[in-house]
DNA sequence: TTTTTAGTTCTGTAGTTGCAGAACTAAAAA
DNA sequence: TTTTTAGTTCTGCAACTACAGAACTAAAAA
């Protein structure tokens, strides 16, 4: 008997979509898949085996993509009294840290724009204005970001 | 005798982090250099075999990377009378277009995470909520996006 | 105590990436 | 006309990625 979990062909393609989607920010297919099904699933909780069967992947496919989601953090489970198995499920309610994180990332290349900044010659002067922009904008977008949060939250009250 | 431009150590440091730094954003090795060194090089246009013999990379790596960069809109160049050479350089100075298709990659994942929404049982309205707020929120940001730009030209005047 | 469960870890490999080196090319110069 | 310049394209390969399959393991159940 299967494990995997019933799809209807929509649901399998909008997986491989949201898959991809998961490749070009930088993750590797298998776990691509594994984020992407538990937000397409219509159960939200699903155990190794789901996993595993739903998306045909191989045990150590399985096992090694899991692993990776949970030390990103991109996934976290849950357990059920008197049940060994884990329960796998999306990450998705702390979007706001994955923007926290990704604003962060930004501010790490000011960082480094800064350093170049710092290195350059004076006689490049309308170059380095615009790496001087650069910086600068990031620096400001993330001063910005708290006060976005709060002005969204006002938005939708 | 070579065209390599003079870099002190650091400089060449410098160009290794700028290097990774765009290898991180999904750019491969002999690019990233390429971007890294026309934002570090004192000289800001620099010909193919400047760039070819700072970098140590051959001639088909140089080839390949400053197309890639140019089709990617990252470089331009510029040539001079009676000079046959390309002179390559960063297209830092328009990097507010950069920000703008990052926000439109943003856009995009919106547009998915809708298709997953749109599709997903209503037995389960804590997900779904969060998901409806990702939405919202990256909607939200790509409105703010200009009132940022006008706000941030004010704030340095 | 043996068996089952719920995975993990190890080994091998097909496929991909990213580059070097060499051959090639089109336009300009000599 | 021949040679040089400024690249481009082709061929091959070493290193890496991402996975399958099999062996293994620790805890719980029987």
């Amino acid at each position: 008997m299967s494990d995997a979990i019933n799809l209807t062909e929509e649901q399998k393609q909008l997986i491989e979509k949201v898959g991809v989607m998961h490749e070009k920010g930088g993750l590797q297919p298998a776990p691509s898949r594994v984020v992407a099904l538990l937000l397409v699933s219509p159960d939200t909780e699903l155990s190794f085996d789901q996993i595993r069967e739903t998306l045909n992947l191989s045990k150590s496919a399985s096992s090694n993509a899991i692993n990776m989601l949970l030390s990103a953090e991109k996934i976290d489970y849950i357990t059920k009294p008197g049940d060994r198995k884990r329960y796998f499920r999306s990450k998705i309610a702390f979007w706001k840290d994955d923007i926290k994180k990704e604003f962060k990332l930004f501010s790490r290349v000011a960082e480094i724009m800064q350093e170049v900044l710092d290195q350059r010659p004076d006689n490049t002067p309308d170059f380095n204005n615009k790496l001087s922009e650069v910086i600068d904008f990031i620096e400001f977008l993330n001063n910005e970001l708290p006060g976005l949060y709060t002005r969204w939250e006002q938005s939708r009250s």
